[in-house]
DNA sequence: CACAAAGAGGTTTTT
DNA sequence: CCTCTTTGTG
């Protein structure tokens, strides 16, 4: 494989930090592969590299295309998520922050469930308190590293907040269970140990990060305390920070920069991927963001056919038309696989997959109501948590009465009381308030447990479906319960592979508590989606949504439901730095490409049940025109795509097309504005090309 | 206390 | 549009 000068040069850099800003299609993820080659030639053991990536399917193609460039055996090197190593660590010394060996990870469903419950146990309303948004801004507030007593002394905050953060907090820790960012937290706090982190800086002589805009505060302080010998080679580009309402913070290119003094900088910015006009129109397109590091990506590649927009009537329409694309892609003798279907929202899959159904192609969702997130899939590995975790509340609520066993709300309710005055878990109360039906049902838990000892992973599943009628309750529910069923023998399957699978071997081998093969799996289950449906061998095209696109290519890429109040979305049209998070997000999905982009929008669409007129996407007018073909152009010639009335395009004070005069920029006209009030920006074509300015702080003088 | 029916409410993106 | 919650009945 052949590496242009830069790559190479970042590649053979001498050991040290280095900071490499890689834009999309530049070669970045071959860059950090032979990294890691060029390392081991240089004598490293594997045992010495740690490797992190921000997704599952990073870490997983990561791995691939090492396994390709070395021969060696790669034992002992680590690569993974963030989340998934810290998990690992986790595991080997849960003793030093109080876990149980076998603490459960909560997906965001459980946590959520688990605020309700902090909720009821405060006397506070929930239809006040929106339980979703508490567990985002709690989550939040953990991901950039604020604790309970941070917020303290914040007097605009609620008391309510901080109470239910506290005593989430508090149910979790009586659990033993940890959420997403406890992971991150925790690993870090394992940090304080002087003698551990010594012993993982001298292990981890080399650090790689990949994605390193998206890593947040906890993470970059994981990875800055661990690399304190500056062996840290990072790669990112700020262009493609999709994480921001995650906690991500671009900033941390720069704090690196400022952290590690010497760090060496490359830049690649020669495309590999795409042809001249995906990137020219990608490149206008995240040009009319402000506070870049500037970046333009250039190819050596000419030719190739423009970007094409479809202006669809409906989502059906939009969705007929890609699937007909699609065949004809096909028919030429395209690949399946080498589509792609990418969309804001998960819930924008269902037109294309009932058009995909009726055509008879194959396809592949990824995302969206994943394996592991199903309700029965939940709810039966809800009695293999009790089986491993007794105190485990949150399982132990979700199946105490399911299917329904005669222990319903009120009794419940007593419980709750019970356990939450005595500091006790909802199974200790259980056990004390000798009401017979609970009673049989720790009875049904002890004797599930006492079946499962010594029997393989896939028996265990089982056997949890034959001691609990989990089937006869599904199969009583119609034609909804038969996929369920479906997915209940699916997950026996799942079992077995697990158990045989190298994702576990990598952590059984690490993992110092024996027979600990189940809590594994509950683990995977929790940290990785699954990702099922259709299956893995066949040729079929590819769906999902922009975000889970990050890190991936293809031939043929479909961008579909560009929309204002769709794409950008709805919830971020008020705020310019989700506006802008939301234009690089367009500019990673139009840069996934390499042969053809096809953006479509459409001008009515179904939106939560009940049709609307959508408007096309502000980012569609920002496409340099020469390089557009408009399949269904307007009745009337150069009549331009509809433009969204800004929000508060009322607020500016200067009108769109104004000639105004700038102390430094010189004279200019007003091309667009966004934002209110001094927040607002304003877009001003001058001589020198076109330029974003804060309306707080610009002095314009208007000419006309 | 279970279950069925009707109503209300809420919808981004991921580990 | 779909799920979850509340309400009403047996």
């Amino acid at each position: 494989m052949e590496l242009n000068e830069r790559q190479q040069e970042a590649v053979s850099l001498p050991p040290g930090p280095v900071l490499v800003l890689a834009g999309a299609g530049s070669g970045k993820t071959r860059v950090l592969t032979s990294r890691i080659a060029h390392l081991l030639e240089e004598g490293a053991h594997p045992g010495q590299i740690l490797a992190v990536t921000f997704t599952n399917k990073a870490a997983q193609s990561m791995r691939q295309r090492l396994a390709q460039l070395v021969q060696i055996d790669l034992h002992g090197l680590w690569m993974g998520t963030f989340h998934g190593i810290a998990h690992r660590i986790l595991r080997l010394h849960h003793g030093l922050v109080g876990l149980p060996a076998q603490f459960q990870v909560l997906d965001a469903d459980d946590s959520q469930r688990l605020i309700r419950r902090a909720l009821k146990d405060l006397g506070l309303d929930d239809k006040y308190w929106n339980p979703r948004q508490l567990a985002a801004r709690i989550g939040r507030w953990k991901d950039g590293g604020i604790a309970p007593d941070d917020l303290r002394r914040d007097p605009s905050l609620p008391e309510a907040v901080l109470a239910v953060y506290r005593q989430y907090e508090l149910l979790k820790e009586r659990a033993g269970a940890v959420d997403f960012a406890d992971l991150l937290l925790l690993a870090l706090r394992l940090w304080q140990d002087k003698a551990l982190l010594a012993q993982y800086q001298e292990r981890f002589q080399h650090v790689l990060v990949d994605e390193f805009q998206d890593t947040n505060a906890v993470q970059y302080q994981w990875l800055h305390a661990l690399a304190a010998h500056g062996q840290i080679f990072v790669v990112g580009d700020d262009d493609q920070s999709i994480y921001g309402w995650r906690g991500a913070e671009v900033e941390n290119i720069f704090r690196f920069s400022q952290d590690y003094p010497g760090a060496r900088l490359v830049r690649l910015e020669q495309n590999y991927r795409s042809t001249a006009p995906i990137l020219a129109a990608a490149n206008a397109v995240i040009a009319h963001n402000a506070e870049r590091l500037g970046k333009t990506l250039w190819t050596a590649r000419s030719g190739g056919s423009p970007v094409q927009l479809y202006r669809a009537y409906n989502e059906e329409d939009e969705a007929r038309f890609v699937v007909a694309r699609i065949q004809d892609w096909v028919a030429k003798g395209g690949k399946r696989e080498d589509c792609a279907i990418l969309y804001r929202s998960n819930a924008q899959s269902r037109p294309f997959e009932e058009h995909l159904l009726r055509e008879g192609i194959p396809y592949r969702v990824y995302g969206g109501l994943r394996f592991f997130e199903r309700a029965e899939i939940k709810d039966t590995l809800a009695y293999l948590r009790l089986v491993l975790n007794r105190h485990d509340d949150a399982a132990f609520e979700r199946v105490v009465n399911l299917p329904a066993r005669g222990i319903g709300a009120v009794t419940l309710e007593r419980l709750r009381q019970y356990s939450q005055e005595r500091g006790l878990s909802l199974w200790q109360a259980a056990g004390e308030l000798q009401q017979p039906k609970l009673q049989a049902f720790l009875n049904l838990i002890d004797q599930l447990a006492e079946r499962c000892r010594d029997r393989s992973l896939d028996e265990q599943v089982s056997l949890v479906l034959e001691q609990v009628p989990l089937r006869d309750w599904h199969a009583r529910d119609g034609d909804r319960g038969e996929g369920r069923l479906e997915n209940l023998e699916e997950l026996i399957n799942a079992a077995r592979t697990f158990a045989l699978s190298d994702s576990s071997a990598g952590l059984r081998e690490l993992n110092p508590v024996p027979g600990d093969l189940l809590g594994e799996f509950l683990t995977h289950a929790a940290l990785e989606a699954g990702e099922g449906g259709a299956e893995a061998w066949q040729d079929a095209v590819q769906l999902m949504s922009l975000h889970s696109a990050k890190g991936l290519e293809f031939a043929l890429v479909f961008l579909v439901g560009l929309e204002e109040g769709l794409f950008p979305h709805q919830r971020s049209l008020e705020d310019p730095a989700g506006l802008a998070e939301e234009r690089r997000l367009c500019y990673v999905g139009m840069t996934r490409a390499m042969q053809q982009l096809v953006l479509c929008y459409a001008e009515s669409r179904r939106l939560h049940g009940s049709e609307r007129m959508a408007m096309a996407s502000r980012f569609l007018r920002d496409l340099p025109p020469e390089e557009v073909e408009e399949l269904r152009p307007r009745a009337r010639i150069s009549r331009p795509i509809p433009i969204p009335a800004a929000s508060a395009r009322s607020d500016c004070p200067y009108p769109l097309g104004a000639r105004v005069r700038h102390p430094v920029f010189g004279e200019g006209t007003v091309l667009d504005f966004e934002g209110g009030g001094r927040q607002g920006r304003i877009q001003i074509q001058f001589a020198s090309g076109s330029k974003w300015l804060a309306l707080g702080i610009v002095a314009l003088e208007q000419l006309s």
